[in-house]
DNA sequence: ATTGAAATTTTGCATTG
DNA sequence: CAATGCAAAATTTCAAT
């Protein structure tokens, strides 16, 4: 899947027009695993024709519906073997700009407000406890912060992109239990 | 970036032969953003030419520390804006293959095993609170499954692929603090 | 949405520094 | 040993059915 800088439409994020088909949910069923098929490729997977996909392809960018197509890289391959879950907890309003500014931290993955009995949720790939010692002395020098706790992964069974179910959300009705 | 099927050597997943130089480090962190360039403009990029790039590029994805190349999309547009990180106890050991067996669930897009005060932490991505709900039911069906801690994402501020800092892990020693 | 065809791009190879 | 320039092959992408 190529450029698309000089063919696409100058718009980008428009409302989607058109809703997502099941053969749009099969198309970013298979690019949220593989991105780099041809567009030949991806028309036999979903019984299309290169043209036909392709076309696809362009209004789910140009709708936002796909953000972008990034590469995967092995984490301990570029020496950051250690994934860290950290919760903060903060006085008073815990979105300060001092916190936000990590984001831009290469090893600050994501970073959430989130409800429960944490107010901040850092996901950060680090090369060994040393440098996590180091980033939660980071974060406790930021104003406001007043405790972290810190879930390391230890082994990793799966973790990928968001993913388009070919079905829509069907939520089941929770059937009433006795017990 | 291309297909490459043909034309990478067989070998998945051989120990890099050579370290990751400042210039590999460049190509990664430009293709974890943007992965669908083209090998002129990744080579204009880094200064480098369009077969020097792809060379390296090659080497990159044989040596698997390119992982492979995804779509991201948005989860809000497929019917999913609900972003949970669901901590999961367990009486004895957890890793179940009833547990693992979730991984295929659409919905799914982390499972680790973690240290600290949860068994294994999860990321899922909801079309509500119905939704989730019935994922925690089914959650709470597996044998083994003690109890489980939810935390709703309100505003995601960062959420992207390990990055390849340009600089190496700088573990910088910490300074002892007198209090 | 498909077919066929043109324009870019990828990509292997020989060459050179 | 790695980068460069060229040429062949494949892919994107346009126009018309």
């Amino acid at each position: 899947m190529p450029n698309d800088k000089n063919t696409d439409t100058i718009r980008q994020n428009a409302g989607p027009a058109r809703p997502i088909d099941p053969t749009d949910r099969r198309i970013l069923a298979a690019l949220t695993t593989r991105a780099d098929l041809s567009y030949a490729e991806l028309g036999q997977e979903v019984g299309l024709s290169a043209p036909a996909v392709h076309e696809r392809v362009k209004r789910l960018k140009a709708s936002g519906v796909i953000e972008a197509t990034v590469a995967r890289i092995d984490g301990a391959a570029i020496g950051k073997p250690l994934l860290a879950f950290i919760h903060v907890n903060t006085v008073g309003w815990g979105k300060t700009p001092e916190l936000m500014a990590l984001c831009d931290l290469p090893e600050v993955e994501e970073m959430h407000s989130v409800t429960g009995d944490a107010c901040v949720l850092i996901k950060a790939r680090l090369a060994d406890s040393a440098a996590l010692e180091g980033f939660l002395a980071r974060l406790y020098d930021l104003p406001g912060v007043s405790s972290t706790q810190t879930y390391v992964a230890l082994s990793s069974f799966t973790e990928r992109v968001p993913q388009a179910g070919i079905t829509e959300s069907l939520s089941a009705p929770l059937p009433i239990r006795r017990r």
